[in-house]
DNA sequence: TAATAATGTAAGGTATACCTTACATCCATA
DNA sequence: TATGGATGTAAGGTATACCTTACATTATTA
């Protein structure tokens, strides 16, 4: 019924939305995933034939409760794995993510609950995204729609993209870091990080996958 | 290059097998997964041409060094994550060769050392084989080959059936179990198993894959 | 409102890994 | 040495998940 292409894809759809009403575009996951028009929209009828998703022609995709409930178990498989990685294995962040994209997969809800015992039930991920049932209680807003102040923090980054993940790593800046924001342009968002005077133009891919908040 | 179903066959090969230089009849990989003839067939071809393993046809396959290579390097993940889920996850033995079939898949070379150095560098996993690269040092014999005294001991089960792991459960027997050998059979060994008098009759399918010692 | 861009969908193709049926070949042994 | 059982293999089929090309429909905007 389930398998792991289509795991993939609630993954996506779950990650990728901006709330839970807005359908999400199936062109940003065709983006998302570098597959074509076609083959998305198939996989997309096939989801929605199993209520997993709604399908909304020229509108997008949003998640059905079945389809959120998958969601959100499989999101906390994931995020489970990436702490077990990082704090007992010390594999990097960055490389985490990739390497749970499979355990993800495979490991049914009592491995999944003991490993959580045996972590100590974290309540995030090394990203900072929290680990389910709690994502209701998510924090913070995409730094591209920041307005608050000129100060805020990175609470995670979502979703996880390899060059995205890279690009961060390079600046310097993950989970907790400060960033100052000097004003949002058409195609991204200006910034000063660390002891930089410089501003630094964020690109709207990452600008709009860091979630930030002013605490 | 490499998928799962390959691996899995590569893994079925290295434990199936009696030794390094008989080849496994495609028999026994037919009846080991379930499929037709002709698919075991159409693998072995391509493993072939891959270079994992030599066919010789009405025989059977042995291992290239490569595929060997290939295999160790399999079971030396599966049988980690074997121990993972026992010892830090307390997943019963017998459950723990499942889950460990599917991760054994997804973890790459560093995530398995780290896994190692995390463990303790375990020389076997929870069935009593030995962790790869020891494989070599390999002890004992199956119980249905054993004629040394009327005395010996489970070293290990392999290879792994569900079946066969659950009839063990219930007999009560696992790595360590000592076992009184009355004779051979046709059809497989007689034996006396902890306080009981009364001999029981453990078919060739068992009897043929646990490996016992008298020490 | 007409043109353009985005999205949907039909048709046909690829690769993987399985299947069945049918027939060919080889090996062991009676 | 003839034969039956085991094994090989050709032909054609299924399902999954991807692909491209081509054309249809809808939404946006100029």
């Amino acid at each position: 019924m389930m398998n792991e292409s289509m795991e993939d894809y609630l993954g996506a759809i779950y990650r990728l939305r901006s709330d839970r009403e807005t359908p999400l575009p199936l062109s940003q996951l065709q983006e998302f995933f570098e597959f074509s028009r076609v083959s998305v929209h198939e996989m997309i009828q096939k989801m929605a034939r199993q209520e997993l998703v709604i399908y909304h022609p020229y509108y997008g995709v949003t998640l059905t409760d079945t389809g959120e409930k998958a969601a959100l178990a499989l999101l906390r498989r994931h995020r489970l794995w990436e702490r077990f990685l990082t704090d007992m294995l010390a594999v990097p962040w960055d490389e985490a993510h990739k390497i749970a994209c499979r355990l993800e997969h495979a490991a049914s809800e009592k491995v999944t609950e003991r490993l959580a015992g045996l972590l100590g039930e974290p309540q995030e991920c090394p990203h900072g995204g929290p680990i389910p049932p709690t994502e209701s209680l998510q924090r913070g807003e995409p730094l591209n729609h920041f307005k608050g102040g000129a100060e805020c923090f990175i609470l995670r980054i979502a979703p996880e993209r390899p060059h995205v993940l890279r690009r961060l790593h390079e600046l310097g800046l993950g989970p907790g870091s400060k960033i100052h924001v000097i004003n949002q342009t058409p195609t991204g968002t200006q910034v000063k990080i660390g002891k930089d005077h410089q501003p630094i133009h964020l690109p709207m891919e990452i600008s709009a996958t860091v979630w930030v908040d002013t605490h």
